[in-house]
DNA sequence: GACCTTCTATTCAACTTTGACTAGGGTATG
DNA sequence: CATACCCTAGTCAAAGTTGAATAGAAGGTC
């Protein structure tokens, strides 16, 4: 699974509302088009197969107010919060995958800071899980030296996987130590989102709050 | 661009000629299911997409020798064996994608050693470039803790590219200590390729040398 | 010998990703 | 005021990926 679903939901839930260039916008601007797939077909043709599969709702083409063509402008549902969550809770605990686990560290505000800390020790523990898995698969009989240069590729993952898991413990420290806003504390929550250009002021303030679960 | 092509290529090139399911049980034995997308059908398609390309020349339909439905085989040809050295030299430089440096470092041997050190001091040198231009642009205007927990996400992505660049440097100390027999070296090449029961005992010897580049 | 499992070998439909393309409108330039 | 260029917004065909399904043969077992 790519990271894209997360990435779209979770930039429309962000400004509530959005249409495909905003997401598209706001994933620049995060950078990850940079280590994710975020080109603009994937884009759209996320918007439409989650609205096709009722995670989002799609309010058909408004037309631009900048120029271009119409656009269709998408709301999270409830179904599609569910999603989100759900999403979000699966990237903090992946292991291989960068890609997914950076998407889920942009949004992990949204959740508790305890759930949060609580996901990340998962992450370690499956990291230490995989890491023990496939050093006994590949310390076979003869020796260690058997396998040539491609024990280099194992060693590579496996080094790659402690300085995640490192990684991950200091995330740990620095989020129990107090860093950052998380739901549910007092302070502005972090939007990072690219502000719209103020069309409709009176519609800017719809609460999409948090979540039921 | 994905390892799959460099991975099978690479595959059917080892044994000289070779079917879909020997080239997917040499990419389990190497492990390549775990960190690449390995699946039967993207073999397949592979193996396919190839031979329509001209980079794999298609034998027909042999009848399986062991159970199972007739079976095509696949030789590399001259253009296969230059896009091989192509993806190589390009897996080896690659910056992102850990799966396509794996893939690459699986076949390093088949490089000459000088070569080998030079691509990959060209792969450190892509790094260090890419951690300025990223921390250039993430460093702007209103002090460091402006970005909030965003920050944490290139600090993951700049943290992980140091230590990639740190084992690349450990690599090529070892390779340069003489590690491991390179083209053109003497010694027993490492092959690492699943033994076919021997069929056809006089076919198994066909030379399928080194690159003409 | 009927049945079950395992190994061999591949195919297929559904889905996702990619990169190039379309097209309207604004804006600067000569 | 024509033209070139960029920004907005999205579509599309081709390619790649996934997971499940298919199907023949061999081997065990009751």
């Amino acid at each position: 699974m790519s990271a894209i679903r997360l990435l779209v939901l979770g930039a429309v839930r962000r400004h509530g509302r959005a249409h495909g260039y905003q997401v598209r916008n706001d994933l620049e601007f995060w950078g990850a088009d940079e280590w994710s797939n975020t080109k603009p077909g994937s884009i759209y043709h996320a918007l439409k197969q989650m609205a096709k599969q009722g995670l989002l709702h799609a309010y058909e083409s408004a037309p631009s107010t900048a120029g271009g063509p119409p656009r269709t402008e998408y709301e999270v549902t409830e179904q599609g919060t569910a999603e989100y969550f759900s999403l979000l809770r699966e990237a903090l605990t992946s292991r291989d995958k960068m890609d997914l686990l950076a998407a889920g560290i942009g949004f992990i505000v949204d959740l508790s800071r305890e759930e949060a800390v609580t996901l990340l020790r998962r992450r370690i523990k499956g990291i230490e899980g995989w890491r023990e898995s496939v050093t006994a698969y590949y310390k076979p009989e003869e020796g260690p030296e058997q396998l040539g240069h491609i024990g280099e590729i194992m060693h590579m993952w496996v080094h790659s996987a402690d300085v995640g898991a490192e990684w991950t413990r200091g995330l740990i420290e620095r989020i129990e130590a107090g860093a950052y806003i998380f739901a549910g504390e007092d302070g502005d929550p972090f939007e990072g989102v690219l502000a719209e250009e103020h069309e409709n002021p009176q519609e800017a303030c719809g609460s999409h709050g948090g979540e039921p679960a």
